[in-house]
Formats: C-alpha cells, sequence, structure tokens
DNA sequence: TCAGCTGTGTACGTTACCGCACATACCGCC
DNA sequence: GGCGGTATGTGCGGTAACGTACACAGCTGA
C-alpha cells in the first residue's frame, strides 16, 4: 500500500542525493496546511521550514493600512524559510497558506545543519532560491505593466502549476487579496475568462478549461518564470 | 596620499575578514562604470562580479516591446552578479549602469572559488543577497499599490543612499524608465517636490533639499527596504 | 423551509496614469 | 551669438482600475 504521504511529492526534497536521504528522513514530520495557516509572519524568527506537497502557501507583504500584495507563490516545487539559510532568520513579508493542503516540516536547526555542510544541499536550495527572486523580480513588473486580465491569468498558471492540477478551490475575494486588486476586479476579469470559456468557477471552485489560450491571454511574464524553474530545477536534474 | 580608488569603499569588500583580504586584493580590478554601460545581459553568462563604490546600477527587466522596469538598485552596498554563486549563472534580467561611477570587477571563477570556500564570505554574500530580495519584494508592493509621487520619492531615497550624497545625476527621462512609467509623469511628479522645495534640478542634475520630508511623502516601502539592509548589513558588522 | 451568511454580479462616479502633441528652456558648440 | 539637440513643461482626451453601494444566488444549518 502506498503511503499516505511520500516525501518525495515534494520537488526539492526528491531531488536530494541519495547520500542525503537518511539524514532527511526521520526528521520530516509531516504536517497539515489548512487554509489561512500563517507559516512565518513578519519580522518573526523562523523555527521551521516547510516543504509543501500539495498545499500552495503565499509569500505576501502586509501594508500599514492592512491591503496586502503577493510576492511570490510555493508550492510542491519548493521550501518556505528560505530567510533562515540566506542568513536573516526573518523577512518582512509573511507566509499564508492559500490552498489547503499537506506538506513536511522540519526543525530550523536541522535544516541548518544541512545547509553549512554545503555541497548539493547547499546549491540545490541556492538554485531554488534564484528562481524565487525570479518570480519576485517578475511580479514586480508584471505589477507594472500588465493589465488585470493578463495578471489574472498569469496568477492562475502559477498557482495551478504548483498543486499540479486543473482546480483551484479559492475565491474571487483571496485571489483579489493576492493580487493586491479589488475584489470586482476579479469579478470581472473572471466572468471574461468564463464566457471565452477558458475557465469554469462556482463558489470558490475554479477549473481551467482551455490551458494553452489561458497562456495566450496571459502576459510574458508567465512564460518568463516557468522558463526559470525549469532551467534551474529540472526534474530529472541529478544533484 | 590617499589611493585614488579604495577597495574598502564597496561596503561588501570592507565587510571581508582581514585573513580574507590577501586572497581578494590582488584580484580586484578597478573599472571605470560610464552611464549606460550594461554589466550583464539577460540570459548570458556572467563573466565578472562588480562591486560599486561611485556608481549606482539598476538590475532592470526589459519587455518585448521594449519598456522596462526596474527590479531593483545596486550601489556600493551591493554586488552585482549574485546569479552566479546562487548557481543560475545567468538571470533574465540586465544590469545597467544609471549613474556613472567607479567599481571594482572580479573574475567569475575567482569568486566562485571564493565562495565555495564556505564560512564569512559565504554568509556575507548570502546576507546581502536576503536584503536584495527584500528590496525587490518591496519594489513589486509598491507597484502595485503607491501613487507615482510616492515612488518618486522612494526611488530618490534608495537610490541617493546607495551613492551616500544629495545630488543624482540623473534625466527625468531615465528616471521614468527605471519606474516603469512615462516621462511626463516624472515630470509632474518632480514638479510637486520642487514647489514644496524639497528637490532641486536641473537638465539632468537633481538634488534633495529635505531629506526629511521626502520620507515623509514616500510610501512605507522605502523604509522597509532600508532597516532591511541595516539589519542584515550593519556598517560595522564583525563578520 | 426559511434565515443567514458567504460568494458573485452589476452599476456609477472618480482618479491616476497613459498616449500624444507641442511649447519652451537650457546648454554646448561651431 | 546663433543653432541644434536635449531636457523639461503643459494640455487634452482616453481608459483601467478604484471606492462604494447594493442586488442576487447558492450553500448550510436551525
Amino acid at each position: 500500500m502506498a503511503p499516505i504521504a511520500d516525501q518525495k511529492d515534494n520537488q526539492l526534497l526528491a531531488m536530494l542525493p541519495e547520500s542525503e536521504w537518511g539524514h532527511w528522513l526521520p526528521n520530516l514530520e509531516p504536517v497539515d496546511l489548512p487554509l489561512g495557516k500563517v507559516l512565518y509572519e513578519s519580522g518573526n524568527t523562523l523555527t521551521h521550514v516547510y516543504f509543501p506537497t500539495t498545499a500552495i502557501i503565499s509569500l505576501l507583504y502586509v501594508m500599514e493600512d492592512g491591503s496586502s500584495a503577493e510576492i511570490a507563490v510555493v508550492g510542491y516545487e519548493g521550501i518556505i524559510g528560505i530567510s533562515l539559510f540566506m542568513g536573516g532568520e526573518s523577512t518582512p513579508s509573511r507566509a499564508v497558506v492559500q490552498s489547503a493542503g499537506k506538506g513536511f516540516q522540519l526543525k530550523a536547526s536541522l535544516l541548518m545543519q544541512l545547509f553549512d555542510k554545503g555541497g548539493p544541499v547547499l546549491h540545490l536550495l541556492l538554485r531554488y532560491t534564484q528562481a524565487l527572486i525570479t518570480q519576485m523580480a517578475q511580479t514586480a513588473v508584471c505589477n507594472r505593466h500588465h493589465t488585470l486580465d493578463q495578471q489574472l491569468c498569469r496568477w492562475l498558471l502559477l498557482s495551478l502549476d504548483r498543486i499540479r492540477s486543473n482546480e483551484l478551490v479559492m475565491t474571487q475575494e483571496l485571489i483579489a487579496n493576492m493580487l493586491g486588486v479589488r475584489r470586482e476586479g476579479v469579478t470581472e476579469a473572471a466572468g471574461r475568462l468564463h464566457k471565452a470559456g477558458l475557465i469554469n468557477y462556482q463558489r470558490g471552485h475554479i477549473t481551467v478549461l482551455n490551458r494553452e489560450e489561458l497562456e495566450r491571454r496571459s502576459c510574458e511574464c508567465y512564460a518568463v518564470v516557468k522558463k526559470e524553474y525549469d532551467r534551474l530545477l529540472p526534474a530529472t536534474m541529478a544533484v
């Protein structure tokens, strides 16, 4: 019988060299990641890092007036808590579960031990971080130049890529918070995509029907980010 | 007599531990960084990294249609070419000199040798990278939520911090390219700051007269970024 | 079965910024 | 000392997204 949860459902964990596996496996604790759970708070020191398998986590900045904007989105391909091994221990952003699912957690101190040994683990985590940086940079570009319609397409594609699925459990209100726009704006943009037959949705469930057309309507930002993730973290990568 | 150029004018170099100094100094070549010089191009493998001392370098993404947006700005406090030690060798962005000045360059292969030894050099560079990440993230937030007036204030402050000066040699056209807005928009915003007595400018020279008020008019993004740089890279840091 | 909550749809005036066009001002240079 | 190029100033119609208000629709549980 297959295990309830497999550590290799997280791509970074799956990329670890065989020789590392023994050090990691006993210390990876499965965790439930329910909608809204805050994995780390702005300015707080991290106690754990997280490796999502089926959840989507948003890194976002919450402004003084309470409005927010997403900086990046992380799923099975990544890790939550890069500031730990980058040496800052905290960041001004917050990590929140945007789509419920599962994952694994690892004690911060253990991750640091494994990271500080250098070698393949260090290089893998840094390559991942560079991919994440690209996503952040492209978010900045996209926020500046592209229409809400384009951004919604990009966001849907990026998010779905991170759970390997066609369906997203997410309200328009939440999407609006992520994109940093009005909920009504998302309703209108989603309505246009629906009318064009690209997506379906009812009460918090969005399904993509036509991925190709969605990519076509998206801005170049999606392709730039996807290409960079594929380049830096090829699924078949031998670490 | 003081040296024409001092390697310790770059803050990262200045933070290197004494023991490292011998390995670095003979390999740091002084370079001129004239306005418009491209230090690396999107997708190209880096041959050198750069440590600015008096120049300002913009990391920007150039879109398919030719318009651009700044992702981050780097000066004497940093290094150009993080993708090298992050392991990607290239990035989808471009690095361009926005304010002429000087700096030092180091061969990519040498930097990698020094980085791969691990220890304080590695940790210093990673901490710097985290500060840079914060700047990028905040750029995304700022692009989404803040007015051009606020963004101009933020941008002036960030840029001036990076050359330790009150005067910037830069046309409004260039600033517009960086912010990803129309030149006319910058003219209007700058006009308002001028009218309020906060800045002076004529033909490509901008002088800040009232820094406090400029900070007050800026959005919170400037303070967030500054605080994070100060936290991660304190000038008095013992590496 | 109906009440109540959450999620979605629609409308309307407002605003910040855009694109374009053109006027003016400054500076270096022959 | 006038000329040409670059930098800045201004005006005007257009538009994407905003803030606000409210209607409706679907699920859930008393």
